[in-house]
DNA sequence: TGTACATCAGTGAACGCGCGTTCACTGATGTAC
DNA sequence: TGTACATCAGTGAACGCGCGTTCACTGATGTAC
C-alpha cells in the first residue's frame, strides 16, 4: 500500500507486480473500461480481473462479491456527480436560478462524459441498495446538491403559487435526469447535447422564475 | 391458431395442449411476470419457457433468440404507451397545453403501472435496435404522440422567444421521462406519484405557457 | 545491516451451475381426396 | 364421412460455455529483534 511500492510497479512486468498495490482501483477502472464493450448486463467479474491483468480470484481480496464492485463504481459516480453539481452551482452567478441552471447543464454533461458510470448508477445494477450504505450516502449527497439550490430559490421567491420544494425539486431533477438518460440511450438524437441541455434548462428555469414571480439578480 | 383450438385448451391439462395455440403471447406474458422477480438482467429464456409451461426449446418456434423476445416485449410497451398518450391528449381540453399536460401525466402513470415494460423499454436490454424494425417503429410512434402536441402548441403561440420544436419537445419528454424512471427506480420517493406527476407537469406547462405568451383556451 | 517471521495480496485449480442454442424426434392439426 | 398426408409446434437430450465463488497455496512485503 506504500507509495514506494506503487511507484516501483512501473512497467507492470516482472515478478514485482505479484502485489499489485492498487488493485481495488484498478478493478474499478477495468469495470469502467469494459462497460462500453459489453454493457453492465454482460459484465463478468472474470473479465474485469482479466482486464486488470490479475487472476479472477484476486477480486475477492477487495470486494465481497460482484455487486460490491458495481456498488463501488456507482458510489464513485455519485460522488463525482455531486462534486460536479456543486462546482457548477458555485461558479454560477449569485442568482439561485442561474445556479440551478448551471447545475442542470452540469448534470447532463456529466452523463454525456460518464456514460459507463450512468449505466451502473441508474441501470438497476444494484439490486439491494440497503446493502451498500456508502453508496446510499453518495446518492443522497448528489441529490442534496440540487435540493439545496431549489430551497434557496424558494426562499427568495415572492409567491409560491401552490408549488413547494418537493415539486420544484422533483421537476428540476426529472428534467435534467430525463434529458441525460434519453441522450445516453440514443433515444433523443441531438447534434449537440450540451446546447440542447442549455436550451432545455433555460426554458425550464425561465418558466420557473416567471411562475414564482422571481426577481432575477444580476450576474 | 384457430380460436376453437385456443378455447379448447381450457384446463391446460391433458394431451391437447401439445399445441399451445398462443405461445408467442404466453411467452411475452411470462416474461413480464418474471421481470419483477428476477429483473431483466437475470431473466433467462429457459425460466420464461418454464413459466409458460413449455419446454425451453419451444421458444425458438416464435422468437429467433432471447433478444427478439425482449424486443417484442419492448415493442408492445411502446405501442401501449403510444395509445395511452394519444388517448390522454384526446380526452383533454382543446387547449394544446392541457393536452401536453394530460399526456405527461399519462406517461408517468404508464410507467408506474407498467414497471416491467419500462425496464425492457429503457433498461438497455436491446443492444442492437436496428435489428428490430418493428420496435423502432413503435418507439417512433410513441415519440410522435408528444411531438404532435408540442408542434400544435408552438403553432398557436404568440412568441417563440428563441425556443423551437426540438427544444420544447426534448424538455417535455425529458421531464416526464425523468420523473417516470426516478419513481420506478425508487430514487424519488413520493407518497403519491400521480399527484406529483400532476404538480410537476403543471409547473412545467404553466412556465411554458407564460414563456410563449400563450393564450390558454378554456377547457 | 542481517535474519526470522507474521501478514496478507494474488494464484490457479476446482466446484457446481444454469445458460443459450441446436437437433432429431413426436404427435396434433387441417386439408386434399 | 373416412383416410392419407404434409405441416409444423412442441419435446427433451445434448452441446459447449463462461460464470461466481471457494480454497489451499505461494511469495512479496514490512517489522521486530
Amino acid at each position: 500500500m506504500s507509495t514506494s511500492r506503487l511507484a516501483r510497479r512501473g512497467a507492470r512486468q516482472g515478478r514485482d507486480d505479484y502485489h499489485h498495490g492498487d488493485l481495488r482501483n484498478a478493478l474499478i477502472r477495468a469495470t469502467l473500461e469494459l462497460i462500453p464493450e459489453t454493457g453492465v448486463r454482460q459484465l463478468s467479474l472474470r473479465e474485469v480481473a482479466r482486464r486488470a491483468g490479475v487472476s479472477h480470484g484476486a477480486s475477492y481480496r477487495h470486494f465481497q462479491d460482484k455487486e460490491a464492485l458495481l456498488a463501488a463504481v456507482a458510489e464513485q459516480g455519485f460522488n463525482e456527480l455531486a462534486s460536479t453539481l456543486r462546482a457548477a452551482a458555485q461558479s454560477a452567478a449569485a442568482d439561485p436560478i442561474a445556479k440551478l441552471q448551471a447545475a442542470g447543464v452540469a448534470y447532463v454533461e456529466f452523463g454525456m462524459s460518464h456514460p459507463q458510470h450512468l449505466q451502473v448508477m441508474f441501470g438497476g445494477a444494484i439490486a439491494d441498495l440497503d446493502a451498500h450504505p456508502a453508496l446510499q450516502l453518495a446518492t443522497e449527497t448528489a441529490h442534496n446538491e440540487l435540493r439545496v439550490v431549489v430551497a434557496e430559490i424558494l426562499r427568495g421567491s415572492a409567491s409560491h403559487s401552490g408549488v413547494n420544494e418537493e415539486v420544484v425539486g422533483a421537476a428540476a431533477w426529472s428534467i435534467v435526469h430525463g434529458l441525460t438518460v434519453l441522450l445516453a440511450d440514443g433515444q433523443l438524437r441531438s447534434v449537440d447535447g450540451k446546447s440542447l441541455a442549455a436550451a432545455v434548462t433555460t426554458l425550464f428555469c425561465d418558466g420557473l422564475a416567471e411562475k414564482l414571480g422571481y426577481a432575477r439578480k444580476q450576474a
